[in-house]
This record gives C-alpha cells, structure tokens and sequence, in this order.
DNA sequence: ATATACTCGACGAAAACAGTCGGGAAAGCC
DNA sequence: GGCTTTCCCGACTGTTTTCGTCGAGTATAT
C-alpha cells in the first residue's frame, strides 16, 4: 500500500463527486475547478477509478461520472489501490524464503505486519463516512436545488439535465469561468 | 503524511534496531545486510531520525545506533513523519480561506480529515507493539548470548562490547561477509 | 449537425526516490 | 601516535512517479 498525493487527489474527487451525485452525473470540469486538479489528470484518475467499477460514466451532455455502488459501500482503500496499483512486493519479489534459508528475508515479515494494519484501517473508512462529516462540518453544496433526499438508494435517479453553462451551473457567483 | 518505501525502510530498520539493540549500539552495516537496504541510503534515513531524537548515535568501534526512547514511547507515525519531513500543505499553502471567501478550497478540508485519521491511527501503533508481533512469530535473532530479558525496560544497558569483527558479533554463522 | 463529455495514447518537465561517492570527524584499541 | 571502526555530511546521478499538456477519437443529446 502506496500513499502519495496521487492518492490523495483521487480521494478528494470522489468525496467532491459523492457530495453532489444527486443531481445527476458530475463533470469533471466541475471537479477540476472546485478542487483545483487538472482536467487532463482527473481524467487518468478516473479511467482507473471506472476500471475498478467505483465510478461509471455518461457520455454526451448532461453526462459525466456517478458512483458505481453506494458511498458506504465504497472504501478508502478500494480508491486508493485503485489508483496506485502496483503494490511492489518487498524487493525479494513476493517469493518465501528469499535467501534461500527459512527465517532469512525479514525484510518481507517485518513490512508485512504493519502493511496490514493499514489497509485494514483504510479498509474500514468508508467514502460515506467521509461525506458525512463534510456535511457535518457545514460544507455548502452549490446548485443542489431541492431534489429528492434519497441520497444513494435510488438506483439511477437522473432528473432533468439542466444544461446552463455559465448560469447557476457554474459556480456559485465568483467568476472563475474567464480562465 | 506521506507513505512510501522510503518510510517502510525506516520502519523496516527501526524494528531490526529494537530487536537488536539489548546487545549495545547496532551498526547501520548490520541493519544494511539484514535487511538489504544500502548503507548510504541508511545513514541519511538514520540522520533525518536522529536529528528527531528517535535514535542515538555512539562512534567509534563497537558503536552504532540505539533507539533514543524506550520502543513503546515511539510510533510509527513518528518514524515516517521523521524521514518524509515536507508535509505539503495542499497546494493552497495552508493558509485559510485560500480563494478569498469561506467554504472555497474544500480541497483543504476534504483531505485532512483522512489525514487526521490516518495520523491518529499510526499514532497508535507503537514500535514496540510491532516488535513483539514479530518475537511472537518466532523471529529469529541472531547472536543474541542469552543475555537478560528485559528487552526495553532497562535504560541503556550497554554491556561489555565485545569487538570481534569476523567471530560471534558478525552474523550468526553463515558467510555473509564476503562482500 | 453540433456541442458536450468521456476515452485513449503519447509526450514531457519536475520532483521524489534510491543509491553512490568521497571526504571528514569522533572514539576506541594497539 | 597510528590504526580501525563507525558515524556524519554534502554533492552527485540515474530511475521512477507525479502532474500536466496535447491531440485525436467516440458516444450521446439537442
């Protein structure tokens, strides 16, 4: 288990996106402003996100990303090896007995205790409960105009496609649309 | 916080350093053939930790390296915050409201609440702990001449060094020192 | 048809990582 | 003193990862 701020990026998108995945799918334009990440590289991220099944796609107007499964169903440490992928084996390769005798190679255990102990724990922090306390803390969500509450259980709500691009669709009053 | 190979090999070497140290000062050679890390690469990880007191250094023959505080006072949070340094501050350089209003750059917010968790949590994990996780596996430490038993509660016990290059004090038996 | 938005691959600069090298400086031992 | 051991430090290098750009392409809705 890596942890840089590739990681961290791809972290911060999803909580981005799960806040707002109610009114349909989310660009990644929108993220790309909100969280100051380049488009170019959102969309890398989320190529291996969709991979992994965490997120799926619409294409054409009104398209972009939702989550593939319930946000409490979503883990930190799905996302995160999501992204990062090659988990890099302890340089002797992943082999027992790397040296050729049994206790040899503790380089391997040693790592390995603690290796668990994190993923368990990233395992155990839900994308959900990461949102919640975003919204504990007051966070505004722009332009949610009142939809349904169902956050996540409705299967596929898709309400009518605003398709505004420079009104309420934006931003939220700052004129940030000039660059 | 920042998690790479360069924070699994301090903690790699921190725990070899623990089991090892109730033979007085361990060598940053020794840690290099045990747990095949290169002896350069050591002595700058070794440098970041000692300038935070979590190892003490002893020149000359029969010195090296002995943990600065008792194995449970450290944590492994401790150890990565040491050789990782620069935190990184989420591109807004850590200054509050960082595009002007308030709830702008969430991007700050988003992350650190993971960040403080995971924190908190390797916070949790003493380098103790992960020592005994490794006695109780059966870990095999080499030349250690039945001496007490008080693995970390002793304050520095130091006993005679035994300054016997190629004998007892080298690796337990098999010819390592070839190269 | 056209605009929107995802999809994919190649490319590139900058940073971090992992390691090397060479010269020191303190400490013990002969 | 001279020798060895060991830590100490800075500079340097090659590789990988990050982060981002660009351009072309495909699906979809209006």
């Amino acid at each position: 288990m890596r942890l840089t701020t590739k990681g961290r990026f791809a972290v911060t998108a999803m909580i981005d996106l799960a806040l707002r995945q109610n009114n349909g799918p989310v660009t990644l334009a929108a993220i790309s402003q909100r969280q100051q990440i380049s488009l170019s590289y959102l969309e890398q991220l989320f190529g291996k996100l969709r991979r992994h099944e965490l997120v799926e796609s619409t294409r054409g107007p009104g398209g972009g990303y939702t989550l593939g499964r319930k946000a409490a169903d979503i883990t930190v440490a799905d996302i995160i090896v999501s992204v990062d992928e090659p988990i890099d084996a302890t340089q002797c390769g992943g082999k027992e007995n790397c040296l050729g005798e049994g206790h040899r190679c503790m380089t391997h255990e040693l790592w390995a205790a603690l290796n668990a102990k994190m993923v368990d724990f990233l395992d155990s922090v839900s994308l959900q409960s990461l949102v919640d306390e975003q919204l504990a803390k007051g966070v505004v969500v722009e332009n949610a105009p009142m939809i349904k509450r169902a956050i996540s259980s409705a299967p596929v709500v898709k309400p009518i496609r605003v398709n505004a691009p420079n009104s309420v669709f934006a931003l939220g009053g700052v004129a940030l649309s000039s660059k």
